[in-house]
Parts: C-alpha cells; sequence; structure tokens
DNA sequence: CCAGCAAATAAGTATGACTTTTAAGTCACG
DNA sequence: CGTGACTTAAAAGTCATACTTATTTGCTGG
C-alpha cells in the first residue's frame, strides 16, 4: 500500500490505545448497521483496514464479542450477531446507538425504561435517603424553580439532571444507581428537541419541588406519585402513552 | 513450579478458548470480591498463574476493561475498580455475582428492577401484543394453572418463567425484552429458596390470568395493576417494601 | 524546596511460527 | 446417484520474542 517509512506505521495513536481506536470505529458500525447481522469480517481483513497488528484487532474482536455484537469462530471469521442477541445495556452500545441513525428508536427505549425505574426508584428512596441527600434533593429542586422561567434551560438542566441523580443514588440499588448516565442521556437529548425559547413546563417544576418535600417527609407513596407524574409527561412527549 | 513435558503447557483448553478460561475465573474471583478494589494484578503474574500467554491474558483484561471492572495503567498494572463503576447490567457480570456470595443482595436488585420494568411492560404488552403472542399467554397462564396445586413446582415455573418472558418480548421494547433472562433467574432463584412442598400463592396463579386477559382485550391499566400486584408480592417477600 | 532530567518498569504493539478447529470438497463404495 | 469417510485448506487461536511508549519514581543540581 502506501510506504510511510521506517517508522513502520502511520499516524500515532493519540487515543487510549489502538485498540480503543478499531472498537471505536467498529462499534458505532456495526449498531448503526453498516455490517447488518450475519456479515463477516476477517482479521486480517480488519488489520489492513486499520494498519494494526493482530493482536489490537484481536483485543478489539474480543471486547466486541463480549458485547454479544458479533461471533467469532474458526475457519469461518467474526460474524455479527442478530440485533436481538446484542446486549442492549452496555452503556457503550448505548452510546453508540445514541450517536447513530438509531437515535430516535434508543432514546424512546431509554424513556420507556426511565419511566418505569424512576417511581420505584423514588419510592425507595423516600425510605433511604440520607439527610444529605434530601437536602441535595431540595436544593437541586429549588434551583429548578429558579431557573425555569427566561430562557435559562441549560442551567434548568443541570440542576433537571441532578436531581434525577441523587434520586436513583438514594434508592440505594445499585442498578438504579447506574441508570443516571442513561437518565442525564435523555433528558439532554430531550432538551436539545425541544424550542429553546419556551420555558419548562411550570407543572413539572412543581412536581419536582413535590417529590423533595416527599422523599424529605418518607413518604414513599407520594414521592413514587408525584414521579410518575413526571414521567408521563416524558413518554407522552414521545406518544409512547396513549393520551 | 510443576514440569509438565515438552508440550509445552498442561491441560488442554476443553473450553471455548483460553481467555475465556482466565475470564471465568477472574471475573468471579473480582465480582466475588477476592480482589478488592484497588488491588493490583500484574499480567506476568497473571500469565504465570493461568500459564497462558501475552495475549490470552490481554485479552481477558480488554473484556474485564470493557465491563469497568478494572482499568490497565501503563506502569502500574491492572487495578481493580471500585464497585460503584462495574456494568452491573452486564449480563456476564450479573450471572458471576449471581454464582458468588454476593448472590441474595443481587437478587434483591434484580427484584427491585423487574418490579418497576414488568408493570411498564406489560402495559405496552396489551398494546402491542400480537395474537399470536396473546394466544401463548393465555396458554402459558392456564398450564399455570393446571400444575399450580400438588407438588408440580418445577413444571410450574417453567410456565412462569415462559410467562413473563412473552410480556416483556411482546411490550416492543427492546430493552424489556432484554430482561427475560434476569426474570427468569429471579424466579428460578427464589423457587430453589421456597420450600419445595408449598404450592404457589392461589392469588398470584389467578393474577396471571387476569393479566393474559387483560393483555388479550388490550387494557393497559389493567394489565399494568395485576403485574404490579404480582411484583409486589415478590418484593415483600425480600422485604424490600414495606408491608 | 522545587524544577527538571534520568532510569526503571509495566503495559502496549508488532511479527512470525505454529496449532486447532471446521467448512467444504473429494472420492470410493453401496 | 446418494452417502459416508477421508482429505484439504482456510481462518481463528496461541505462543514466544523483540521492541515501543508512557509514566512513575527518584535523583540531581539550582
Amino acid at each position: 500500500m502506501d510506504e510511510q517509512g521506517p517508522e513502520g506505521r502511520g499516524q500515532r495513536p493519540r487515543g487510549r490505545g489502538l485498540h480503543d481506536r478499531v472498537l471505536e470505529s467498529l462499534g458505532p458500525a456495526i449498531t448503526a448497521g453498516d455490517y447488518p447481522p450475519g456479515t463477516v469480517l476477517r482479521t486480517d481483513e480488519l488489520e489492513r483496514r486499520y494498519d494494526v497488528s493482530r493482536t489490537v484487532v484481536r483485543e478489539a474482536v474480543r471486547v466486541l464479542e463480549s458485547m454479544h455484537l458479533v461471533e467469532s469462530r474458526r475457519r469461518v471469521g467474526v460474524t455479527v450477531r442478530p440485533t436481538e442477541e446484542w446486549d442492549v445495556f452496555d452503556p457503550q452500545i448505548i452510546r453508540w446507538r445514541l450517536a447513530g441513525p438509531d437515535r430516535p428508536r434508543q432514546l424512546r427505549s431509554l424513556t420507556a425504561l426511565r419511566s418505569a425505574i424512576e417511581p420505584a426508584a423514588a419510592a425507595l428512596a423516600a425510605e433511604h435517603a440520607t439527610p444529605e441527600q434530601c437536602a441535595e434533593l431540595t436544593e437541586h429542586a429549588l434551583n429548578m424553580v429558579a431557573t425555569s422561567r427566561g430562557q435559562q434551560l441549560p442551567a434548568y438542566l443541570v440542576h433537571d439532571v441532578a436531581f434525577h441523580r441523587v434520586i436513583l443514588r438514594a434508592s440505594g440499588n445499585e442498578m438504579f444507581a447506574r441508570l443516571g448516565d442513561v437518565v442525564a442521556e435523555v433528558l439532554t437529548g430531550r432538551t436539545q428537541h425541544r424550542v429553546m425559547f419556551s420555558d419548562p413546563d411550570p407543572e413539572a417544576v412543581t412536581l419536582h419541588v413535590r417529590v423533595a418535600e416527599a422523599v424529605r417527609a418518607g413518604d414513599a407513596e407520594a414521592a413514587e406519585r408525584y414521579t410518575r407524574e413526571i414521567t408521563v409527561g416524558a413518554l407522552r412527549e414521545l406518544d409512547i402513552l396513549a393520551p
């Protein structure tokens, strides 16, 4: 191909590692559907394509394989697996799909997920939240009120995200807590699609305050109910729920 | 150490690959807490421990790293990351933890998760289920009724698991659908801890029939409510919910 | 005491030789 | 023709080694 001097290989790595570079190229390509399920990739082909050694390709393939994105078989090659088998909860896959053409569909899935989880998390938070977490919660809620009017959407978003993170963390359930990033992504994504001039729904803002109060009071039932009202709004926006 | 002849390395692989063997040993060990967060593993140490080459160790480490179980840094080694950073939704990690001393805690987390998801899934299923799926649902529900008395717990479990799988799949949400394995694991785990002579709660059985009816009728509200009653029972069993 | 340089260390990468699995093709026999 | 056993070859899997690069540690001189 192209000679590039005695140094051997071209452009310097730059990233954390070569395998990451391959992964960050192959992963998005597969999840975007550039290589439909059934497509067979051969490692030596990938070596040439990315101009890296077998070592690097194999490491990337191993990771892809652990996500059930591909399957590597002898005498066959690296086969892209059917979509239904992918580890759709893998944060990396979520990230790749959010960055690709599947973004709308992914956002809908994630919204449905968060709408199911958050009310339950709020109920648990009402029973497990520490005083510090309660304080954080009310603080964020008040800040949401303060930034809810006058085109301060970016600032509002920061507190909105923080609020929901605290709820999830305070639930005491490690799996719920892990969904903080997902919720952040959904909330941010929603804001981007909204007209930047429209302020947040005042009722939604009030609901956040109510949730904070309920959690502080240890009222699980109320915390769950108010949170559900918040998430129902999110579902309606995407027509997931019948009006 | 121990000489093993001119062949070079000992016992034949047997598994799908050497890296898997390493993974299936290291993963459980880390998730079980044998190597607490902060522990540093050096690759050449692992090479010797498992009697495999650098290549194999690195591939296993890459996978562990993609799960955020460890972090590999130059001049430092492979460090076990704090528990909060683990990808607790990774099916493999879930499996490892269910097989280890963390099993009870893991089952509680998963039960809370499923209790949050399934009612929402049932509501969506009522709107999206195909006639075939409705048929499957009623069939499994009827089979549950049939096997609910007279120490037929294993048979009952099969239909119970199948029932919940159909609900999750019929929701039309790929992420919900992916939780089928988790629910299966929780249901199975619950049965194991139960006295094998006690038949399932008759009310729970009835609720499954009601859910099937509601889904068939397209009544999302009812499907959600009945499913919630089922999962609330599961929560109470583990004292996650206040009585 | 600190800046900056030097050395040591462990992971990262490349490469070539070899092994193992297995799909696919071949051939003899019914 | 079909069928089953045998052969072949293709591709991943593994290993050993040489070399590169980043980063910590610590030393050294201002």
